[in-house]
DNA sequence: ACTGTAGTCGACACGGTGTCGACCACCTCG
DNA sequence: CGAGGTGGTCGACACCGTGTCGACTACAGT
């Protein structure tokens, strides 16, 4: 059950009225609109059930846990981080800055559109091991992305050497990550929303290249 | 009840055989001895009581709940870490490089020593607000101290300009907590221990200074 | 009309939490 | 030395959330 992603055996039934994977949704729709409301953990599976119009014995039918709806929500909004992201990798032509810029803000955007989402599975990233193999993932694939871009960047000249392509990666990546949950998530200390990225794309330029403006 | 530090109002007695703060310090012992066996979310209130030899009401009597006791827990090894990281900014004369380095060593060796705490403290992390708050404290010294170095160095014309310093000191310390966290755990993508502060330090130098080697 | 299958839910068992009230052991003071 | 207080202890209880089982319904195809 590593993702419960959508395309069941059947699709295109559209015949039965208050039926099907319409009462998925429904549990989605209702988990996404509690969860504006209040923190996962003051949210029953019953509150869900209710929400989508049917008994916490139903709502087992659809979903093993309260976990797994926020595992198929979250599943939705990495799939839209990382398309966001390789769009801007891939749109930002010679310049370099601003193309690592683009990726960042691809992120952030992604993040700050379904900010409680964004919470909830900072909960669950502790406690649940589904949602931590999800995210491992996601970050693998984030590092493995970097990584790629220093090492084309020593090899050009353009960056110096320095420590592990990848162990600068994964370091500069769980920043990120930190940081913009924590600024989502209006915690001290923390950075102002505004200023986020400038501060964030200083330190990756820095660190991958030694300065603030990097060779095109 | 931000912190429950010992010092209760009776100190020094000694008569009573079975009692009084021992049993507090044997729940403590058993919160600790449990935690190397398995998750915070996987150790019942029972369990701590029964370790410690008391029932489960009696528990209620010294920790307002599990959390609470983890909460005493970290708060010791804060301590710990505040002092030894302290002990070693104090101690590096004018070697900056290697004070740096010294106070990132400082706190990766005060959380190795405590792993299972730490992670059983992340959990927390997400869900507790008094773990929260205790924790924002422990970033916002370390934010602070780090803020002032740098502002310091840009004085003394060592560190260029760049974003504001706090900002920077932000970033870089989520960036450490956040590593840390997942080296220990071992989660993936992570750093390996050996080259964890060599990595970190670059980060940190380039950060800042824009150069591995900053002037002495 | 019959049979299977997707869907639904009432009722239950379970496990954990937190609290109340009775109780006990010991200390101190009159 | 007995009386009353205080610190400590626990059995029993009320409560809440989870997950499952088994009986039931609605409808589809044959």
């Amino acid at each position: 059950m590593a993702a419960p992603s959508p395309a069941g055996p059947e699709r295109g039934r559209r015949v039965r009225r208050p039926s099907g994977d319409d009462r998925e949704r429904a549990i989605l729709a209702t988990a996404e609109r509690l969860l504006e409301l209040r923190p996962l953990a003051d949210i029953s599976v019953d509150d869900l059930a209710r929400g989508a119009g049917i008994s916490r014995p139903t709502f087992y039918f659809y979903f093993a846990s309260k976990d797994a709806v926020v595992l198929a929500l979250l599943d939705r909004v990495v799939a839209e981080a990382r398309s966001l992201r390789a769009a801007a990798l891939a749109g930002a032509g010679d310049d370099v800055r601003g193309s690592w810029r683009l990726a960042l803000e691809a992120v952030r955007d992604t993040f700050t559109a379904h900010r409680s989402l964004t919470a909830a599975a900072t909960q669950l990233l502790a406690g649940s091991a589904e949602v931590r193999e999800l995210w491992s993932q996601v970050m693998e694939g984030f590092v493995t992305e970097t990584a790629a871009a220093i090492e084309a960047e020593r090899a050009r000249g353009a960056a110096p050497a320095g420590p592990p392509a990848r162990d600068l990666a994964v370091a500069l990546n769980w920043m990120n990550e930190r940081v913009l949950q924590v600024t989502l998530a209006g915690q001290v200390p923390g950075i102002a929303e505004e200023g986020l990225v400038d501060v964030l794309l200083t330190v990756w330029l820095r660190a991958v290249y030694g300065t603030d403006e990097p060779a095109v």
